[in-house]
DNA sequence: ACCGAGCGTTGGAGCGCTCCAAAACGTGAC
DNA sequence: GTCACGTTTTGGAGCGCTCCAACGCTCGGT
């Protein structure tokens, strides 16, 4: 006989099944006495619950779904910390599984949760289609962290990207900057909001915008930060959509000998663990990624427990963290 | 009624529940008849089988658990990667959980796994004892991912450290370069080997080996590199045991006007997304952790098939990558 | 016409647990 | 001593699936 069951710990206690199960469970109504016992037999067998024998029977598994969209993205770690330890408390436990960036693996990976009867999924930087997002919230709870979603059936967690878009141009135009571009985030989640928070700011502060269109990776801010180096004069300063875009500006700017930040500031976004690399220092947006991990495990856990009706979307303020690649004028 | 279950799918069909059985796994032995009915019934029904179940009724879950021990570590995305193509090749899923750096907590994920019916367990960078990791081997096959450990219940795959620090030495000695020091890891997964690699390559040229005790982080690697900077005169190359110590030593190189490659070579180890990165550009000795991990998973399924006796423990060969932070004397 | 083999199919037992209704056990009041 | 009531404990049914032994069927050989 291999692992020992619900039963072999009954046997050696003295006990019913049934009062293992309560024991097992924290219940209050077994006499201290017969706790005691029951706790004693069970570490003396090394026993554990089958946690598959347990959702079956319960239809609830006190586990939550955990689908980052990508691994290697610096973004995520700090949300997965925040839901780890937000689950951690509601006595929650947490699966992860990675979206490879692809859409259907994302909704692949939460199928497989459903499929393992987890109670609940979050998806992190979800990059799968609004349709089948709502069509799997019909059979799992579902909550998603930094997409700006406006369904019923699905909860949000974000940072108020024009908010923050608004929050790095103005850091910038304080600088006495006036000639500000922004190396925009394409299709990435937030971007548009970005930018426009951005567009906004310049005209209040009577500056033309000037947006060039990139991407979320290295490799198009590289190309964004080339052409903004070798066409014309270079401006006073770039706000980069977030940070691997900025950081692709600056080995562009290196490159064509501009030194950040006198000659040009630049502004990331996302303060990932890149921005704060000694090396880099990069001045960036924060959005306090472990506070929205949590928190999207308590809008998560009040939908799993039906205390709210309604879809919840949750916006939260972001900052800037102020570092070496900005200065002024 | 909520989610259909085999039953329903086999009353639609207007077979047998075991037949729905056999279809869903695969079996052979089912004509093609019953077959398509089955497939279509179900595929009506929405139907996709309740893994608890199948866990419980099956003692096996063609799911294997992957503990990485730092979700913020670069090293390691690259590593599931591998490990997850290689599952998926062999019709296994993953599911992924993070130790938080704490041993303790490494082990609490395993036991989680364990609970859950995973058919084994993948464990990269652990920093769990090697006593946990015996015990916990008697209850779940286990391989582990980037640490050297002689156990016969424990299996490993590994890349060769000291070759590796040997490569990166004498990379620098064929630079033209005397004075080399090295940066190490203090007690970090493969330090000691890497710093072994060093210490024999710069023998055999006849040069002095110069260790600096260090760790695998950039705050200790920017201590590191401050010493070096600024204790007398700057030899002209560093190897740090990693590449994010490397990463603060570069900074702190900087910090002190010191040109890299011009005053002095850096190399690291690891060539994570961060060597890359263009702004950086880092030298660094590259184990191919995708083929670690997809190895990892051979070996792990080698011991889940009971197809081999005994541990395997893999060594795979580094490589150079050379980019911009070695330059000729 | 009969038998056995081979194939496809089926019912039932059982995986380890939860949860409910009911049994057992006090306890205090009368 | 009895009764009613509250607290503990228990047996059993059932969660959705797998797996095995056994079933019925068809078919070829004699």
């Amino acid at each position: 006989m291999g692992t020992p069951t619900m039963e072999d710990v009954a046997k050696a206690a003295g006990v019913s099944r049934a009062l293992v199960s309560l024991v097992m469970r924290g219940s209050d109504k077994v006499s201290d006495a017969s706790r005691e016992r029951v706790l004693t037999a069970a570490a003396e067998l090394g026993y554990r619950p089958n946690l598959a024998a347990r959702h079956l029977a319960s239809k609830r598994s006190l586990t939550i779904g955990l689908v980052l969209n990508d691994l290697h993205n610096p973004f995520f770690p700090e949300v997965a910390d925040g839901v780890h330890d937000a689950a951690i408390d509601a006595g929650y436990h947490v699966l992860i599984n990675s979206g490879f960036l692809r859409g259907d693996l994302e909704r692949e990976a939460v199928e497989s949760f459903i499929d393992l009867g987890v109670d609940g999924v979050l998806l992190a930087g979800a990059r799968i289609s609004s349709a089948d997002l709502e069509q799997l919230a019909t059979r799992v709870p579902i909550t998603v962290i930094g997409r700006h979603l406006r369904s019923t059936a699905v909860d949000s967690v974000n940072n108020d990207d024009r908010a923050g878009g608004r929050l790095a141009t103005e850091h910038l135009i304080e600088l006495g900057h006036r000639r500000i571009v922004h190396v925009d985030g394409g299709q990435g989640a937030g971007s548009s909001q970005r930018r426009s928070g951005y567009t906004a700011a310049m005209r209040d502060h009577g500056l033309e915008p000037e947006v060039i269109s990139s991407q979320f990776t290295e490799e198009a801010g590289l190309r964004a930060g080339q052409r903004i180096a070798s066409e014309g004069p270079a401006p006073e300063a770039v706000f980069a959509a977030n940070d691997v875009a900025a950081v692709g500006v600056l080995g562009a700017l290196a490159d064509h000998g501009l030194r950040v930040p006198e000659d040009v500031s630049v502004v990331g976004y996302d303060n990932t663990s890149l921005a704060d690399i000694h090396h880099i220092s990069l001045t960036s947006v924060d959005q306090d990624r472990r506070t929205m991990g949590s928190l999207a495990v308590e809008v998560l856990l009040e939908r799993i427990g039906g205390s709210r009706r309604g879809a919840a979307h949750h916006v939260i303020a972001p900052s800037l963290v102020r570092r070496a690649t900005s200065a002024e004028r």
